[in-house]
DNA sequence: CATGAATGAGCATTCATTCAT
DNA sequence: CATGAATGAATGCTCATTCAT
């Protein structure tokens, strides 16, 4: 009889997050279409097809939405983070660096809107939730700051502020999303991952002359 | 009598456009601030010291001021454009460069809260006046594209993409209003410009190995 | 279930129906009274007992409930027509013209208060409503038209011009609606009718001299 | 020096009066276009070329304007009645009664925007002139009456309720103005006066049967 | 659990009128 | 006299959130 409450707890507890995921993806699709002030709770409801009395027993408040729906988007850049941590220093920093930026751009390829979406909804995100999200950032930096370091290590870089250096190939790969106007009609993603590979390397690499 | 009426009508077109670069301004550091929907008529009035009424003799909406600020913040760029592009071919490419990374990031440092403005409102942005910020943008990008295409004309650099070499310098220009919360901390803006243009440089530089 | 959710969903709409109703009812009597361009949705709420947000529930705008009282009334001249014209072809034309033009002003006793909106309204009046009235006006002259037509076939009418004498009759009814400020003070309903019956029976009869 | 002063008062008032009048064209054109309600002062102010502060010097409201355009207009009826009153008598009382109906029509013609707008926007206008504009009616109708009276009395007419008969007239002819949408498809103004004539005599002349 | 009706503050904008220049 | 800038209350309408059913 306990268990069977526990069991029914954790069904129920699975319930209210398949209900809060599709809640969580309605509203993502709105946000990105409208922006986070132009989408109204209504037009949540209406897309996620509940009910607003519905819709405010999962979530607390449209910002809770926004909230959960930057969560679930970090889940992806952590995973990101933490799958390619380890297998990147296997290589050589320069192989490291490449498999790194290829990988990043097409994280950011997935992930475009949602990348807009920060640079344009920064001011909407809950304080919580933005510094969680500047720490993704700073996580994904640092990956390719240990890359930078150790090619530098090595003599193979030549870099004199690591950290800027990791921005800017942060900024770089980000590209991508805030750019898309442009780049969409001049690149292929293949080819961009590819001058932007070079470009970055040949910004670091040292003994050039 | 007819000059008079002339000279009046000049004066109080003057008096017109000081009044609405006033509200202008205000409406800036509010949109800035608070961000374009969530800031008010209401609060515009206020923080100008201007009643709703007197407001909306000035200006016909509250798009009508996002315009106005735009076109007011376009001519700092434009004159960026206008005055710097004769004078930079005149040097060597990478001599020209490092000044146009200077002036840019010079002036991206000056309208800091603008550029960041675009690149976070867009949306909200009317769109004759969008498509201008995107003309202006493409100007500033082809400014850089003549750069490096001389450059690379004479040997010095060696760049496939051109364009899209001219939005990286662009966008690592542009990384210091919307990177801010992180440069300011970690930077001097000379530094910035420093290791920018080094970055920059060496990414184009042509026989390196 | 399913029965039980249809039996909910008509009761909802039954609802819905009642409150717009009464919305509607409680805008009639500010309208006919002010106007509608000086009626306020505040007003509106006021009379009605609803909050200005509830009242948007049922109504889409203030030209909504417009239309929506326009088309309550609409109902009643509906009526008017398709109950009476097949009944009045089966007297003599001149007793089918008295009990039409009876019934008439007594329909237009009822509704003094819309046809007099009517008649000062017609510019604020959403088009297809307009039209819709405009319809029902010219049904209503048609049902007249037929009646002296057929008065004229069997030589009791003499009438040139058949359209006109029967928008005569319309004008002639309606009167009692836009100069009640005269006619209530000098005449009863039923001396109207009568009245009005011989001066338009006399108007159209032939042989006379 | 005082007679100067004198004739200096006249010409100024003179002058108020013309730009008044102007002030009063204007608006007319506005009002009946728009209506009043909808008429803003400064629409009238942009349309008469004259300054909002000046007009507020010629005209004290804007309820003012319009009670100097529904003078303006009652002039016009005023003389329509004086006139033609003692000229009327002369004829029989069929003759009297046809001039006065062709008369009353052509009149109507010619202020049809004004009667409309009588007729419309009978509520905004200050009971002053509103009473006065009723005055005027009665005074019409009180013409037709005396006319009618005289038939009567000679036997050419048998009218129970003169003056129900004399309002129908009225009504017949005010018809041209807010039945324009209908009538100005179907007639003619000297077909519509022809036939109304003979539809309002028939509707009087006795010893029919 | 689910529903959607209810709330009322808030929004951008308009308006007749006043008054300093 | 003439100007038009200034006022601020009023307008139609939207919204996130609550709560009775």
């Amino acid at each position: 009889m306990n268990e069977k409450r526990i069991l029914t707890k954790t069904k129920r507890a699975d319930v209210h997050d398949k209900k809060r995921q599709h809640i969580t993806k309605s509203a993502a699709g709105l946000f990105i279409k409208k922006g986070y002030t132009n989408t109204s709770i209504r037009d949540i409801a209406r897309t996620s097809g509940i009910s607003i009395g519905a819709l405010y027993h999962y979530v607390d408040s449209k910002a809770g939405i926004l909230s959960l729906f930057i969560d679930w988007q970090s889940m992806y850049l952590n995973d990101f983070i933490n799958n390619k941590s380890s297998v990147l220093m296997r290589k050589s920093p320069e192989e490291s660096l490449a498999i790194g930026i290829k990988t990043y751009i097409t994280a950011v390829d997935e992930l475009r809107d949602v990348i807009l979406f920060w640079y344009q909804e920064a001011r909407n995100i809950p304080p919580d939730r933005l510094s969680c999200l500047l720490d993704i950032e700073l996580q994904i930096t640092q990956l390719f700051s240990d890359i930078i370091s150790a090619g530098c290590d090595c003599g193979k870089f030549k870099v004199r502020d690591i950290n800027l250096a990791a921005h800017n190939i942060n900024v770089l790969g980000d590209m991508w999303a805030f750019r898309r106007w442009y780049l969409t009609q001049h690149c292929t993603l293949n080819h961009f991952i590819r001058e932007q590979t070079r470009f970055i390397l040949d910004g670091l690499r040292s003994g050039k002359y």
